[in-house]
Order: structure tokens, then sequence, then C-alpha cells
RNA sequence: GCCCUGAUAGUGUAGCGGCCUAUCAUGAAGCCCUGUCGAGGCUUCGACCCGGAUUCGAAUUCCGGUCAGGGCGCCA
């Protein structure tokens, strides 16, 4: 290797050094005589420059000049040279390397670039091209100090993560790609087999199976850093292949996990941010986190919770609250109070502002909204009138009423109120700027249910998954299960849980989840009889890695923390596909298309 | 499958039915310039997503489509 440094690297210290710098050409400042060049790699910019009156012994002015006249933008070049400091007055305090710059004695073009599709550099008021075009030119979108950092990030994450895991006696084990399609969940890629015409692998939507097997061959702890694959339709925070944080442990209850992850999360705090985590981390429950917050992932930096107050309000004569109570419906209530809401001695939710609450809040699918502002003569509204002193009294105490907090009333079916209640204190937080982007809290979300009920079809599903363990008898109405979510500032980064690890009451859960004997033996039967050769007590979890790097980084989408995502179409613009197979691949699999594109209308007459 | 938003030079944008032979920036090509750093100056090049309708006249209005993003459904 020719070089001697990358372009991040050179001090003062390096001062007289002869070097060989190699990168890309970002900018280039041509002065007539003496030249600049701003020489790019993964590591920072160093300034090269060139003076035909400044010429070492030994250099060719005419021959540097001639190269120099090819280095077109984002070219790869060579350049060798020798540090110097700058010219007094002329250092870049914003780059690390601009107190000295290289004089180049000898240059040489390595791969010449056509002119880029879109401006690399870094802008300052940046004008980022859409994204189509920087997945289209990815390798180039690459090269951007954003991206560099989103994978460098990504690498530190995870390189912390195995550390920690190491460290604790994990073992890294690579479950298959290739595996078998079970019917619950996500709908699968699927591989045909060649050996085996007509029949198919999956792409594992997570491996869940294998590591609960690994469980059982004594592996004891394992973890992965788990491709899965999900056909189903993308979101911001959704991808069609994503990575996971996967872990297993034998003879554990949730508490050891949860602690386990705890530790890792300190650990990994630790090594990037250099600073203390607190844990153990808040924890709350399902009931909770959906009746105060209207969210299973509560966003928990800022307060603002729903209020139950359907008791208190039940025989007000005011129409709309009593429709709603007729149906079985709840009435909750928000307190913004009067410390969120001043800005600058002005409220920042007017009049107008309630009109556009009340909007959003139709448009999540209630009726509508009622507000009440507190004076200091009590609670001012249009509606006071339908209720007695003693009631509005109790509002007040039960809402935690103070002079100038404005209080707004959800009244609707119970499910519906709660959503819409967290939506609403989600905007709140957003509009008023409750939250510090840089505040990240962790929390963890547990006593959940075992199985969720279709509100349409009335079909049992696994709130979480088919295979966790039971916390109560399966005869009762609300089955809890073993099972928690790793929550951060309003997202769901994974969930693990305690695993049945009794075949019976596996087979039973399945059938509680409607799959037939027949169903439950071809799919999971191989699953069934590992459970019966002394299957550890075992638990884990799953941590959604693009997600969390994404959220620690500030980013939109977890394309942004992806090397080579797919676009919303489940696409690669890079590369293009998915594409059509060969006719002949195709024949040899015994596979026919009937895409409408494949389909020849004379075939078919 | 559905809802919302958008589509103008290579890139990012402005654009009131006639001032559009379409704005600005950046870029590219060429020239000038010896200390810049997203250098600067001058010249040139380069675009209204597709189809239909309304109209004397459409980048602009309407309808249909395509593409992109966000969301719902879906994601055990």
């Amino acid at each position: 290797m020719r070089r001697t440094h990358n372009c991040g690297e050179l001090r003062q210290a390096d001062i007289g050094k002869k070097v060989c710098m190699q990168g890309w050409v970002r900018f280039s400042r041509d002065h007539g005589g003496v030249e600049f060049i701003d020489l790019a790699d993964a590591y920072g910019i160093t300034q090269l420059v060139f003076d035909p009156e400044d010429i070492t012994s030994g250099a060719d002015k005419n021959s540097i000049s001639e190269s120099l006249r090819s280095f077109t933008r984002e070219s790869a070049v060579s350049v060798d040279g020798i540090v110097r400091k700058r010219i007094e007055g002329t250092e870049d305090p914003k780059n690390r390397t601009g107190e000295v710059e290289v004089l180049i004695t000898k240059a040489e073009v390595l791969n010449r670039s056509k002119a880029p599709p879109f401006e690399l550099g870094d802008q300052k008021e940046g004008v980022l091209p859409g994204e189509e075009i920087r997945l289209r030119y990815r390798y180039l979108d690459l090269r951007r100090t954003e991206m560099i950092e989103a994978l460098r990030f990504r690498h530190r994450f995870i390189s912390a993560a195995r550390e920690y895991l190491d460290k604790n006696g994990f073992v890294e084990v690579e479950t298959p790609m290739l595996t078998k399609s079970t019917p619950e969940g996500a709908r699968d890629f699927i591989v045909p087999s060649r050996v085996h015409p007509g029949t198919f692998y999956a792409l594992p939507q997570s491996p869940q199976l294998f590591k609960q097997m690994l469980m059982m061959g004594s592996m004891d702890r394992y973890y992965q850093v788990a491709r899965c694959f999900r056909d189903e339709d993308s979101r911001a925070d959704r991808q069609p292949e994503f990575t996971q944080l996967d872990m297993e442990m034998s003879f554990v209850d949730m508490k050891d996990i949860q602690e386990m992850i705890e530790g890792l999360v300190v650990h990994i705090w630790k090594k990037i941010y250099n600073k203390k985590l607190k844990a153990p981390f808040r924890r709350i429950s399902f009931d909770e986190a959906m009746n105060k917050y209207g969210s299973d992932k509560p966003d928990l930096r800022y307060g603002l919770p729903m209020v139950h107050i359907t008791d208190i309000v039940k025989n007000a004569p005011y129409e709309i609250f009593q429709n709603v109570l007729s149906k079985g419906g709840a009435i909750v209530g928000l307190n913004v109070t009067s410390d969120l809401r001043m800005k600058d001695g002005e409220d920042s939710i007017g009049r107008n502002e309630i009109d556009r609450l009340i909007h959003f809040v139709k448009k999540s699918g209630l009726g509508g909204m009622t507000w009440m502002r507190a004076t200091k003569d009590g609670l001012d509204s249009n509606i006071v009138k339908y209720f007695t002193p003693d009631v509005l009294s109790e509002l007040k105490k039960e809402m935690d009423v103070k002079e100038g907090d404005l209080l707004l009333l959800l009244a609707g079916p119970k499910r519906n109120v709660l959503e819409t209640g967290g939506l609403l204190r989600k905007k709140l937080a957003e509009d008023l700027g409750l939250t510090d982007p840089d505040d990240f809290l962790f929390a963890w979300l547990v006593d959940c249910p075992m199985f969720e009920t279709d509100p349409a079809s009335g079909k049992k599903d696994a709130f979480h998954h088919p295979f966790v363990m039971p916390t109560t008898p399966l005869d009762i109405e609300n089955v809890g299960g073993a099972s928690f979510d790793l929550i951060l500032n309003g997202s769901e980064l994974g969930s693990g849980s305690q695993r049945i690890h009794d075949p019976e009451v596996q087979r039973k859960i399945f059938k509680m989840l409607g799959l037939s004997d027949q169903k439950i033996e071809t799919d999971f039967g191989f699953f069934l009889e590992a459970l019966g050769y002394g299957a550890p007590p075992h638990g884990g979890i799953a941590l959604g890695l693009d997600r969390v790097i994404s959220i620690l980084l500030h980013r939109e989408t977890i394309r942004d923390v992806i090397a080579f995502p797919k676009n919303k179409k489940g696409q690669s613009l890079l590369d293009g596909s998915p594409q059509k197979v060969d006719d002949e691949k195709l024949e040899e699999l015994q596979i026919l298309s009937i895409a409408i594109d494949d389909i020849n209308i004379e075939d078919i007459e």
C-alpha cells in the first residue's frame, strides 16, 4: 500500500513529512496559479496545494499540472507531497486537518470520475437530492459524511454489543436462511427448491424456533446479528429485510433477560457515549400504558397522561357524553397545564389551535373534542352549564387543575378514545416541544396479555407470539403472557419473553389460536417433539437494530442507517431487483409465472 | 386494497390561465484570476412525468394514469 496517511489524519506534528495521500477529489479551487484540492475519504478531508512558484526539488511542475487537469470531481487520485503548515491566517478551524496542507510533488489519477449526478459535499444548508437519486447511486451517497457516520455508528454499536455478549458467555450461532414456511405471522419470502420441484423454502422472519432449539441443544446463551425477512408493505421504520440483535438464554426467567439487556445497553452507552446510563429501566404495565398514554410504546419523556373521568361526569345531562355512555363508551381528559403552553408569556394553544386539534381528533374517528379552561373563577367553557359544581370540583381534583390550565376532553368508544388520546398526547408533545431529542429514555412494557382479540372477526391472536409462556391459568378470560417490550422514546425496539418449554402447554396454545391438530402436526410437529426431550426453561429477546440506530442518530427512516435499503415498493434501485429471471431458470425449477405480464393470451385461448 | 402529499434543466428550486422564448442556485463546458476552503468573476449549455378534457390561449384548471414519499390495512 502506497498510501501513508488517510485524509483525516494529518496534524501539526506531521509537518515536514513526505506522504502519499489517496482519496477522492471533492472540491478543487484553481486560482490561476496556485490550486487547492480537497481530498476526501471516509476519514476526512485534507487540503492539497499545487503552487507553480513553489516547487520542491525533484518535482515536475508540468507533469503535476497536467495530472491536475484530469482531477475531475470524485475521481480517485493519488498524490505524493510534503506536509506543511498553512500560511498564517488561512487555517480552517472547521476541519480537523485544517492547520496543515500537503504540497504536491507528484499527482496521478487512479480512476477518473464522470460528473456525479448530485453534489456530495457537506452542504451547510444542505439540498439533498431526492431519495430516489440517492438510492440509485447509493455508492456515491455513501461517500457523504452523514452516511459514513451512520454506518460507522452502526458498526460501533454492534461491536460494543458483541463485546458485552462475548464477555457474558454468549455464543454467536448462524441459524439457517433457508427454512420452513409457517402459517402465522407475516408473509414469507419463498425460495424454490430445484431438487424437490414444487417445494419451497422460506426466508426466516426471525430465527425464533432455531434459537429455541439451540437452547434445547444446550447452547445456553446464544446471540446473532440476524437478518430477518418479512414480505409486508414498507414504512419509514420497516424494510422487507432488516436486522435484529437476537438473543436467547437457558435456565432464566424474565427478570434475568431484562437485566442482561439493561447491562448490554449500559455497556453500549459507556462505549459509544462514555456516559453512565441509568438502570434498571422504568417498568410500565401494558394496562397502565394503554390507559394513561393510549399506546403500548408510550414516550415517557413527558407526562400529559389521560385521566379517566367517565365516573365523574356520568350523570351530567350533556347529550354528547350521555350518548357515548349509553353505548358503553369512555370519557378521558388531558390536562395541558399552563406551564406546558406558555411561551414568552403567550398561550401557544389559542382558539385557532384548539380548532386544529379538534380537526385532528375528528380525523382519527372521534366525533369531536370538548374543552375547558381553568380561570380564577373556576372551569370555564360553553359546556360547564351541564355540570354541577360538585362534578366540576371533583373534575378539578382528579385532573389536578390549577388556574390557567386547559382541559381537553374526549368521549367515544373506549378503544378509540384511548387510541386517539394517545395520538393527541403525542401531537401536543410535538407541537409544544416537550421532548429533548438527545434525551433517551428506555423503559420496559410489562404485564402483557397472552392474546389479543381482533375486534372485527373476534379471532384470537397471540399478542406477542405463540411461544410465550402463559403467566395465568389458560381458562380465565384475560390470560397473561410472560412477554415484555423494550421501548425507547415512543418506539418499540424489540420484544422478549419467557418461552414455553412444556410441549403440552405449547400444543394447547396453538389450539387456542385456532390451529387444527393436523396443522399443528405439519407445521410445528418437529418443534413440539423437540420440546419433549428435556427442553430447559428458556427465554430471550430480539432488538430491532435498524430502529435503535435510526433513533439514536435522529434519522427519519431506517433506510438512512442501512447501506443498501429497498425503496417503499421493495425494490433495490441500485441493482433493479426484483427482476424476472430467464425462462430456462424457471423451467429448471418447474415454475410457471401467472403474472399478468407473463401470460400469453393466445396460449390461454 | 385504501387515504394523504408531491412530480419543472444532471441536482435542488421559483412560477398569479396570456407578462414563459420558464426564475434562481448549483452543475457541466470554456475563459480569467497566486491563499482559497461550498473560493470568486465572465460566457455558454441544459427542464415543465404521461394521456385526455376545458379554453382563443394550460407548466398553471379538471379527469385518468405513472412514479416517489408518508400513513391506514398488513407487520403472530
